[in-house]
DNA sequence: GAGTTTGAAACT
DNA sequence: CAGTTTCAAACTC
């Protein structure tokens, strides 16, 4: 493979020695070469290995190339996308004259290329800020412009292709009216390119669902999704710095980024418009960056978005970084990859069920069997922490049956072209869910609600009416997402539009009390790991972080989150006369509750009080078990304290830590028992929140391996509320 | 579906 | 920190 690429390139380089004033030439002349058709195609065979090696750029151009042949490829020469495409050519060829010559006239055309105005072609019009602007706002307009019926849809390649040129064209048209237009061909074309492409139909798919109001978030998910094919995610760092480099340095960080997405975005197009064909280069590259610009914003409307997304990114990064090993990456492989993560994908998850993922403490807590088959599922087939969020939100397109188990079928079979990817979609679907429409009836959600939490809880759906969803009452609020469709409160603050309000007062809620979004069940990895009886392992494994306070529910009604979620109670608990089935405080086995619980429930009131000091030495050894935070919680912190919407504004302005994305995921209840470990935050809920998220990302193997809950433990037993660990 | 019960969350 | 109030879910009818 070498050998070849080298005289490839050789040859590639000759011309390129031309490429300087040949691409000044072409600069002035709409009129692409013909050679650099086959430049890019050598190059494109090349791949990145030779050329990286010269420079570190390179490898941007290297990509650049990689796509703009790819776009020249389908696209003739003739056609105006050349002219577009000249300047991403000339990048390419910068990319290689640099390594050769360094040439300072690249530089200047480089930099005219990337200026909006720089691709010669036609649809270089626009004025660089515009371009800017554009590429800020970016995907959306990318992907639409390529929908965008205005175009051509009849592709020769792709229809893709056109696209790229299209959205050039489109980018000129910057106007927010012209945005919406194209978000809507682009929805409505969606549909038209799913014939063509598996992927757009999945994305298309998770569109309907809905997950996405806005087609950004969709394409957020989608390059998050393309993203999992990333070759070389190196190539993304390596892209931004070479944007610097032939923007210029005084140009700033953000700025260089536009243009890059820019272009990034556009051999996207080109690259997604046919995935299957042109998968060979390595599109995953921009998606990556867009990818991530994207998601910031989608991550902020949804926290329960961000976190399924940032959770597949992970995943897809995985698979993808398995897949990239491979220098050519055989397009098969790709595919296979794509259609495995689709399910996940974000369109497809984002679109259900919001953020399982997040901070659904409460939907931690209560995990139902279904749930609990769901995580073991999502574990199972990705291995990756994809939070199966269980209730079968409601999908826009089914209409209201949504019922949970046509919410889950449903998905699957609409979500996933590919079947055998099954159990992914499975875990998708609900948490897609969840982010539904508000068209739904209240009534109809509250009926769907009751049935579905009776069997799944995944998806929160609150019923508040004085809290303004924005106090801890509302569980969507408390479990860190957005309220939605499904929920049938009023005057619900519990929205995107009210994000900062939401923010802010989440941050109150938390200088309060700190743990307050952290999951209020921890469990340990031991009830994570099995699938079969939740309920009689997590009783022993997880505990409810801060302990119920029953009084007449003798712990065995929901009114008890102890029982609620599935766990025993525990010496945190200051319940009277706890018949806890999970377990109760006292430590007795559940089975004995029951017998016991008849002659107990007079005596136990007292002796719950008395014995509780009894029974906490017992399980104050108990909770070292569950707390086996004390070693863990560090790294958590360290990730991010982050709860579902307080991270999203670190989110949006920042990528997504990991830690982010993964919390999302880890929070959520399914993700919690995969995860087990959370025992280990116990004595610091902040931290469990964290810690789990980052056992899902990244620690999953540190913290299993640590999560017992050996670790000593410096909670405060008695106290039910712990001391909010000072954040961090 | 309406009303009651319950316990967490919020407030004082 | 303790007591009270508010709130919404859970439950019952």
């Amino acid at each position: 493979m070498d050998t070849p690429e080298k005289t490839q390139i050789t040859t590639s380089l000759s011309k390129f020695e031309d490429s300087p004033i040949f691409n000044y030439i072409n600069s002035l002349s709409p009129i692409k070469p013909v050679k650099s058709v086959h430049i890019t195609q050598a190059l494109h065979s090349l791949s990145f290995g030779s050329l990286p090696s010269i420079f570190t750029s390179p490898h941007l151009s290297s990509n650049k190339e990689s796509r703009f042949l790819r776009r020249h490829h389908y696209s003739d020469p003739s056609k105006s996308e050349f002219s577009s495409e000249n300047g991403n050519k000339v990048s390419s060829d910068e990319g290689t004259a640099l390594d050769v010559a360094q040439s300072y006239d690249n530089s200047a055309e480089l930099q005219e290329n990337f200026n909006p105005g720089a691709s010669i072609g036609e649809v270089s019009v626009e004025p660089p800020s515009e371009d800017l602007r554009f590429a800020v706002e970016l995907p959306r307009r990318l992907k639409y412009g390529c929908g965008s019926p205005e175009y051509d849809p009849t592709p020769r390649c792709g229809p893709q292709i056109d696209c790229s040129s299209e959205l050039a064209g489109i980018s000129r048209k910057c106007s927010p009216e012209r945005e919406m237009h194209l978000q809507r061909v682009y929805q409505a074309e969606q549909r038209k390119e799913a014939t063509d492409c598996d992927w757009e139909s999945l994305i298309s798919d998770s569109n309907d669902l809905l997950i996405f109001n806005s087609p950004t978030d969709t394409e957020a998910f989608k390059g998050l999704m393309q993203k999992s094919l990333d070759l070389g995610t190196s190539f993304s760092a390596s892209l931004g710095e070479v944007h610097k480099v032939q923007i210029g340095p005084s140009t700033q960080p953000g700025e260089t980024i536009v243009p890059k997405e820019i272009n990034q975005k556009r051999d996207n197009l080109a690259d997604n418009g046919n995935p299957n064909e042109c998968t060979t280069s390595n599109p995953n590259e921009d998606v990556d960056n867009e990818a991530v610009s994207i998601l910031h914003r989608g991550i902020r409307r949804r926290c329960l978005d961000f976190e399924t997304a940032g959770a597949r990114r992970k995943n897809l990064g995985d698979s993808s970084n398995l897949t990239t090993s491979v220098g050519g990456q055989s397009d098969e492989k790709i595919a296979s990859i794509d259609k495995r993560f689709v399910p996940f994908k974000p369109g497809s998850d984002s679109s259900r069920c919001v953020l399982p993922g997040i901070g659904l403490h409460l939907n931690a807590l209560a995990i139902t069997s279904k749930d609990s088959k769901n995580v073991k599922h999502e574990t199972l087939s990705s291995g990756i922490s994809v939070p199966s969020t269980v209730a079968p939100c409601p999908s826009q397109n089914s209409g209201q049956e949504l019922n949970e188990s046509l919410s889950l079928a449903s998905t699957d079979i609409d979500i996933d072209p590919t079947e055998n990817e099954a159990p992914f979609v499975e875990d998708v679907p609900q948490a897609s869910a969840c982010l539904v429409t508000e068209e739904f009836n209240h009534s109809s959600a509250k009926k769907k609600r009751r049935k579905l939490e009776g069997e799944s809880e995944a998806c929160k759906r609150c019923n508040c009416k004085k809290s303004k969803c924005l106090k801890l009452y509302c569980e969507c609020f408390a479990a860190g997402v957005y309220c939605i469709e499904p929920c049938s409160c009023q005057e619900c603050f519990n929205k995107p539009i009210h994000e900062d309000t939401v923010l802010s007062t989440r941050k109150q809620i938390e200088s309060r009390n700190p743990l307050a979004f952290a999951p209020k069940v921890i469990r340990s990895s031991e009830t994570a790991t099995e699938v079969g009886d939740e309920s009689s392992k997590t009783p022993a494994s997880a505990r409810h972080k801060r302990g119920c306070n029953c009084k007449k529910s003798s712990c065995l009604k929901k009114y008890c989150e102890c029982y609620q979620g599935g766990v025993g109670c525990s010496i945190n608990c200051r319940c009277e006369g706890c018949k806890n089935a999970f377990g109760r405080k006292d430590g007795s086995a559940p089975a004995e509750i029951e017998a016991e619980a008849e002659t107990e429930d007079e005596t136990e009131g007292h002796e719950k009080s008395g014995v509780d000091k009894i029974s906490q030495k017992t399980e104050i050894q108990n909770n070292e078990e569950q707390n086996p935070n004390s070693a863990l919680p560090m790294t958590p912190l360290a990730f991010c304290r982050a709860r579902p919407l307080l991270q999203l504004p670190f989110s949006s302005k920042s990528k997504p830590p990991r830690s982010f994305l993964s919390i999302g995921s880890s929070s959520g209840l399914y993700t919690s028992q995969k995860y087990g470990k959370p025992n280990i935050l116990r004595p610091q809920p902040k931290f469990e929140t964290q810690v789990q998220t980052i056992h899902d990302d990244d620690m999953p193997e540190i913290l299993r391996g640590n999560y017992s809950p050996s670790n000593g433990i410096k909670t405060s037993p008695n106290s039910k509320r712990v001391s909010p660990p000072h954040s961090i």
